[in-house]
This record gives C-alpha cells, sequence and structure tokens, in this order.
DNA sequence: CTGAAAGCGCTTACAG
DNA sequence: CTGAAAGCGCTTACAG
C-alpha cells in the first residue's frame, strides 16, 4: 500500500495524498476527505523511513545505556522515551558495552538519527567531536566528559558530597568511611571531591574509603574490606544507591551490625528501594523526571535548530532523609 | 557524504561502492580497497533508511513495555536488546499508556519495523490480528491472548503455582492467602488457578484473596485489608515479587509481625532483589535470559521466514527457596 | 568482476 | 488548491 495506490484510488495526485498526511500542507476539505477514505479503505500509513529519507528527519533519537541494573536507569530510560513520544520522536534502545562503544555509535549514524542520548555510558572526546563534526547533537545524562562538545546534565553531585558529610558530621560521627563507584567517573569524583571538602570544612579526614565500581557486588566487597581493618567507620558514605543496599546487607547479615545504631549509611540518586522499608536509605535525590526533562529540552532545542552550542546543565541537589543515618539534632 | 561522492573520488562506479559495503556482494580485492579508501577519506558511512527502503528489510524489531518500574521487565529489556544487536537488529523502544496501545503500534508500523516484541503490556486481539495482516510477527512475553495471531513466550504459571500452594501447605501453613496482581492478565489468572489447584491437592481452600493491580502500592492496600479481617493469614503468595515487598514492608514495619516467623511470603519472579538480604524472598524464577532468547528465536525465525506461524512457548517454573517461608520438614 | 539504469515511497519547490 | 516532476541514497537484476 503506498500513496500512489491511495492516489489511483480517491482519482487525486499522489502529491495530494502526500499533502493530506502532512500536517500543515495546503488540501482542500474535498480532497483530503476523499483521500481519507481511500486510505482507510486501503489501510495505508505512510511510510515513515521513505519520509525520513527524503526529507532529512528521520524523527529518531538514540538512547545509549550500559546496564540497567541500578533502577536509576531504568527509570530514566522511561521518563526519557515517554517525553520523546510525546514530542513525535521515536527511540532507537542501545544496550553499549564496555569496550564496544565507538562500533554503536557508528551504527547509530548509519540510522540517520537526529540526536543522540547517554545515560550510564561514557562517550570517548573522540567520538563526540566525531558527532558534532556530522552536526548531530549529543546530550550525556548523569555524566560529562571534558574537551568535546556534548552538552551534560548532571546533579550538582560536589554540592550532594558536601551536605552528606555536613549532615553525618553534625549527626556526631568520628570515622567517616568512603565507598567509591567508578574511579574515572565524573560522577564518583565530585561526589567524593564535594565530601571530602565537606568533612574539610569540619576539620576532618575521610577514615576510609574502598572501591565498589557501582555493583553490588562490588559495594559487598568493599564493606567487608572496610570493616577488616583496625579502625572500623561509624558511618559511611556510599556513592549511589545501588551499591548501598549491598552494604547495609553485609552490614546486617554479615557483620550483625545496627544501622543507623552502630553505622549510618547514606547512598545517592534516591532510586525508589531506597524508600523501601528495609532499608529507609537516606541519601540524595536526583531526580529522574527532571533530568531527563531538561535533557530533552536540551537535546531537541539542539536538534531543530540544527546547532550543537554545548550547554552543562546542573540541578540542586537535594538531601532525603530516611533512617539509614543517624540524625543531627 | 554519499556513495556517489565515494565513487568519484574512488574512481569506481557507485554500485561498486554499493557491493563493497554488501556482505558477500562480488567485488574484486583491488576494487574494494580503492573503495574502503576513499570511503574512510570521507567519513563515508552508508545510510541505513535508504537501504531499508530499497532492500525491503529495515532491521527494526519493535520493543513495547508498559512501565519499568518492576524489575523482571528492565532485567528482560535488557536481555532482549543485546540479543538483538548482536544479530544486527536495531530496537525501536516504545513505553505504553494503559490506553493508547493500538496508536503507539500504527506508529511503529509506519517505521516498517520487521517485529514486534512485546512485554508488560497487552495487545488487543484486533491489533495482533492486524499486524499478522501486515505479515509483521509478534512475539508477547510474559503474556498471551487467546484469538489471535500473535506468539508468547511465557513460564509455566500454573504449574508455578501450583508448587507454591504445595511448598506452603506441606510447611504446615492452614490460613493460605493470595494477594492477585491485574485481575485479567494472563499471568495472573494462571498463577491463581495453578495456586488454588495445588490447595485443592491437599484438601485446602484459599483463606484470603485481595488484589494488588502488580503495584507496590496496590500490594501494601491489599496487604493491610487481608490483615484487617478476622481470620488473619499465616501465609501469602503475591502474585509477583514486585509486590511482594510491599507485602514485606507492611508485614513487618506496619503490623509488627516477622517473617517467616509469624506469616510466610512467597513471590514470582525472582528478579534481582529477591536475593538482598533485607527480603530473602522465597520465589518462583522466571528465567528472564531464557525468555529473552526464546523470544528471539521464534521472532527472528518468522522474520526471517517470513511466516507468522503462531508458536506458544511454555518454559518451565523453579522454586527458588530463601528466608521469607518457612521450609518443610 | 563491473557499470548503467530502474526503482523503493515519499516530500517539496514550481507553475498553473 | 493542485499536479507533474525531481530527487533523497541506496540495492539489485541485467548485460557485458
Amino acid at each position: 500500500m503506498t500513496s500512489i495506490d491511495v492516489a489511483k484510488l480517491a482519482e487525486v495526485s499522489q502529491s495530494a495524498v502526500s499533502r493530506t498526511f502532512t500536517p500543515g500542507a495546503s488540501v482542500s476539505d474535498a480532497t483530503r476527505e476523499r483521500v481519507m477514505a481511500a486510505a482507510s479503505e486501503l489501510g495505508y500509513r505512510p511510510n515513515a523511513l521513505a519520509r525520513a529519507m527524503i526529507s532529512g528527519r528521520s524523527r529518531l533519537i538514540a538512547i545509549l545505556v550500559a546496564y540497567l541494573e541500578n533502577q536509576f536507569y531504568p527509570v530514566v530510560l522511561e521518563k526519557l522515551s515517554r517525553a520523546l513520544q510525546a514530542d513525535g520522536y521515536q527511540v532507537l534502545l542501545f544496550m553499549t558495552d564496555p569496550g564496544g562503544q565507538d562500533e554503536v555509535v557508528r551504527r547509530i549514524l548509519q540510522y540517520q538519527v537526529q540526536g543522540i542520548l547517554m545515560a550510564s555510558a561514557t562517550m570517548s572526546s573522540n567520538l563526540a567531536n566525531e558527532c558534532a563534526e556530522t552536526g548531530i547533537p549529543v546530550v550525556m545524562l548523569n555524566r560529562y566528559v571534558a574537551n568535546t562538545s556534548a552538552s551534560s546534565v548532571t546533579s550538582d553531585n560536589i554540592e550532594g558530597g558536601r551536605m552528606v558529610a555536613d549532615f553525618l558530621v553534625r549527626a556526631g560521627h568520628k570515622r567517616i568511611a568512603y565507598i567509591a563507584g567508578i574511579e574515572d567517573s565524573s560522577t564518583n569524583r565530585d561526589r567524593e571531591a564535594g565530601f571530602y571538602s565537606g568533612l574539610a570544612d569540619h576539620g576532618l579526614v575521610v577514615s576510609g574509603r574502598s572501591v565498589g565500581n557501582y555493583t553490588f557486588e562490588g559495594a559487598a566487597l568493599a564493606t567487608r574490606e572496610l570493616f577488616s581493618r583496625s579502625v572500623k567507620p561509624d558511618a559511611i558514605f556510599v556513592a549511589n544507591d545501588h551499591m548501598a543496599f549491598a552494604v547495609m546487607d553485609v552490614i546486617r547479615s554479615e557483620l550483625g551490625l545496627r544501622i543507623p545504631e552502630d553505622v549510618s549509611i547514606i547512598g545517592y540518586d534516591n532510586v525508589p528501594e531506597a524508600s523501601w522499608n528495609a532499608y529507609g536509605l537516606t541519601t540524595v535525590e536526583q531526580h529522574p523526571e527532571e533530568m531527563a526533562r531538561t535533557a530533552i529540552k536540551i537535546l531537541l532545542e539542539q536538534v531543530e535548530n540544527r546547532t550543537v552550542a554545548k550547554r552543562a546543565a546542573i540541578l540542586p541537589a537535594k538531601l532525603i532523609v530516611r533512617s539509614s543515618a543517624r540524625t543531627p539534632d
């Protein structure tokens, strides 16, 4: 079923059919009606691929994600997709591997996507620039890379880390440890830097540090390591919620300690599970809906104006107090 | 940058360029080398949309998902996407709304997808048949609809429900309740039917029933309702894990009861959180990787053979025993 | 192995 | 408002 078939049946030109399905094009009511009648009789639907080819606008946006285990990402993905769909764009989803990043992006480019959204995936500066040259806007979510033309949307990770330190110190903690995410991720660097600077404001330094690499298992190992040392922490800032759950499990089930009586735990993200009673995790909120909305606003602005001017949005951090950490008086 | 630009630079025909990028096409080594050199000099990549148009094979597969809060779906989505990518297909992702289902599918069809995978979304039989007429294969995951030509992949929900009943009865429970998911979903119907039949095998009937609609909040309400009655359950089978976490939270935090000493809880799915120590949920496994693999196998077989013969795969259910339910001696 | 040519299904100036 | 025509960037018989 093509527009030509419809044109024949409706006894109009193929152009008239095309115009009927193009919002804003000039067609008389009479023509439109005849075309619609013929179209529905034949079950005709315009071919979006042909439209994309000829118009140069595919209305395809690629979303890159590395893993969906950490609930922050499914939530963001859902928000992004819904917003994009509502604006008449389609989502091309790509799961990236630690290594094959560049290959994936090149495949995306073949599909003539009009923009790229990167969440939980890092992009080499090479690749970001390659996209910029092609004129395809890139917006990174929850991460940024220096020296690229890619835009970014993050929460104020530095301020978030600082707030955690302040909260913990004011609650009377003295031996405050940090469990890091992926060492060279921008989120980890910023949260850690803010945290240390917050401790320093109170004349303290971190009492222990181990690395969980943002994985559940990594966090469990990191916790055991931390508590195997002579100086045991009385509070831990964990670089994200996903790891914090593993940390809490190990502390309660394996070490037999109470939270927050023996150890306070604070995470980062405020994923849905953080509010589940079994954890009641005190954490720093990253508002997924707002991050998604901001990312899409930046991306579509660039898509529609065909500009690739870099923008970096930093959303405010907010501490969500629950029961996993002692509260300052 | 088009194949014509490359052809000019390489001093060959446009056909030669096309053949160089078509696996299996006959090109001499000499020609191929000149084309590749020119292509990389110009940064040329074939336009997948043009290829799709002319060849009639878009290599696009649509995945429909309704919500990603229940961790079962992100996990399945990740497995599906990776498998499809590995086979050289691209994923077009659609988040469906309870109502706008049909509209979504019609939009998908415009993009000339070669197949549709439906997870956590129900498709009207109308729509399924509409797809079948177009010759586009549809595979539903974790659900099925009677009287359609859509294939399906599910776990053996009936047998799973029966196993839960048997386990609970043999552990000595007498007042066994059920918290339902969405009433008219095939998963709920089958799990419930199997469960009741399992109870009947031991001469028992369900002692209470309320509906959680597969949501976290719905399950919390359903739990409060169940315990507000005169006969309180000493065991509950919850139609999926996602609800079971809410049930456990309410039982422990609000009702002050112990699990499994006072109440046994069994869920369904075995999502990642089920193994977290704070819950230690005994549950029926649905192996997401195997379900994804099976769904893709069925779908691609139909895509590649251009058949739409209906298939219904039912994977075996397996009880995963943890600590949320008393164990039979 | 190679090139000229037809054609996939549309949009969009252009002229009337 | 309408139609004829060009063209988006490719693949793929066809003939040599």
